[in-house]
DNA sequence: TTAACTGCAAACAATTTGCATTGTT
DNA sequence: AACAATGCAAATTGTTTGCAGTTAA
């Protein structure tokens, strides 16, 4: 599906800018910063305007948004099929993707003795790449 | 054990700042923001005051830090022995604290997988509590 | 006494907001 | 034409830093 049929599935008006900002975090395998995503921009625009894209991205659940440990700026992911989490390299900063969820159980065991209603969780692992181990 | 002995044990040079700090961090059940934290000084202190001395706590693996998605604000927390993870409600913010963790495992799991060594990890649930289920 | 810690003020960074202008439907 | 989105500038908020004065060991 091209980004303007994306956007316009999910009832979220047209305009180059959010057609921009869609397109790279569709074609970026990892996680992005704002700055980023900025530097990637062809067309450039004003960072209140991605954040307020991002915004409205998050709101229709079309990407989602992690906030790390160190550093702590924001990372944004376009939303695929594959629910996948993040191994961060404290040293290099290097993230490897980690494909799949572990929680699906453990969240109806949370909710059953909670009774919370779960709607998502952050999970990121932290730790040294095998090539900072070397070095 | 008392404040200062904790202190001295990790060799961190005793201030009453310190002191104050770690003794209403181990007195909350639940992790606090910076300002909830300052909210309860009894001496008033700045707040760069506040973050250095958070600094030191985690570099010694006293407390730990958890930025959440929303609010984004660094909650800090004393460590103890039952690890435990948080259930935050997104629409009051209420904590609920869930004891163990997942999480064993998989870590294992995933070291194999990728060879990373890994050493710690963020997780939150975030759902709506029973109460605002109602409400 | 010495080195480390604190307070203060200023700098910095990330994010948000108000408002006039522009663009989409 | 009507309403929503963008750009710009300014305001906010959270956090960090430099330095002079103070304090713990």
């Amino acid at each position: 599906m091209d980004i303007r049929s994306e956007l316009k599935a999910h009832e979220i008006k047209y305009t180059k800018q959010r057609e921009e900002v869609l397109s790279i975090l569709k074609a970026s395998m990892l996680p992005m910063t704002i700055n980023q995503l900025r530097d990637q921009l062809e067309v450039e625009m004003d960072l209140s305007t991605i954040y307020r894209i991002l915004d409205v991205l998050l709101e229709k659940e079309i990407i989602t948004k992690t906030v790390p440990l160190e550093p702590s700026q924001a990372l944004y992911d376009y939303k695929r099929h594959i629910h996948k989490h993040h191994l961060i390299c404290t040293i290099c900063g290097k993230i490897q993707i980690i494909e799949g969820c572990p929680l699906h159980d453990y969240e109806h065991q949370v909710e059953a003795k909670t009774q919370y209603i779960i709607d998502r969780h952050q999970l990121e692992l932290y730790g040294v790449c095998p090539n900072c181990q070397i070095h």
